[in-house]
DNA sequence: CAATATAGTTAGAAAATCAAATCATATCAT
DNA sequence: ATGATATGATTTGATTTTCTAACTATATTG
């Protein structure tokens, strides 16, 4: 148990730094010679990206909810996202005080662009563990994320 | 493979969502019905001290790779967490140039304390799972993280 | 030993965040 | 129905966190 509680925020951390290591990176190119901004997405933009590509449209609490942060953080980030064309909110229909967020062509091709990362990861993570071990984890993973998250 | 960075980042991002609760919600406390400051730490601080704590002493370099963020930055944390005591410095005796960052006996308390919220949701992963899985996750886990992180 | 690399710090500016107040709309209890 | 309460989102003003770039000190390398 103490074991588990160890490797699990071993793992969390790990992926961690590794995430933000990767969301620095992809935001620098180098080109003849020097290092320019590829693209314009802060660390804290690309994380909504992340999260809209992932479970697709929904409303402004639970973006808020899945990074972690306030409404009003979340507003201030939609409202960068929306004004560099990355998102987009629509007025739901069933409830008007409810602005539904979505990501644009734009947003979801960067949101492709940083998914493959996350595949290369998971390409690593694979290449440790044997078939079996690997569809294991796959069935665990499920089961936590279904359950708890 | 698909399926797996999938679930992976959704567990990941699930952790995240959960950990800066749990930080928020432990440095707010309950007093003759009027929510009190508990702990003078901040977010950042208190990943600092996570790192330290999970990791033991080791240099700013390091410190700032297991949290993602510049130097500069860990600088700025580790100054905060040596005046109100949590943290002390060390000069290497080896590099003259390094310092060794680790926890005071206060810096260790404080770990302990949020390490408790993380027995918690170890708790909950374990109540999802049968014996048996519970024994192939904590496996797999120590294996991608001596291997990746 | 000079040139280059590395660890850490500092300074100034920009980005991210929060709490609280506010607005608009929904829901609930009577 | 309607007044009271709850909820989703925004705004405001302040604070915190972070970055980049320049800098210092020490190590390493050709």
């Amino acid at each position: 148990m103490e074991d588990l509680t160890q490797e699990l925020f071993r793992f969390f951390n790990g992926f961690s730094s590794w995430e933000s290591s990767v969301i620095r990176a992809s935001d620098l190119t180098v080109w003849e010679s020097s290092v320019i901004r590829a693209s314009d997405l802060t660390v804290s933009e690309a994380h909504a990206i992340e999260v809209l590509g992932q479970y697709g449209q929904m409303n402004m609490k639970n973006v808020a909810m899945k990074l972690g942060v306030t409404t009003g953080t979340t507003t201030v980030t939609i409202d960068r996202l929306e004004r560099k064309q990355y998102a987009k909110r629509e007025l739901s229909s069933q409830d008007r005080r409810v602005y539904l967020i979505s990501l644009t062509e734009k947003g979801l091709q960067a949101y492709e662009e940083h998914h493959q990362f996350h595949s290369e990861l998971s390409k690593q993570v694979l290449g440790t563990l044997t078939e079996e071990e690997s569809e294991q984890l796959l069935k665990t993973l499920q089961k936590i994320n279904a359950e708890i998250f």
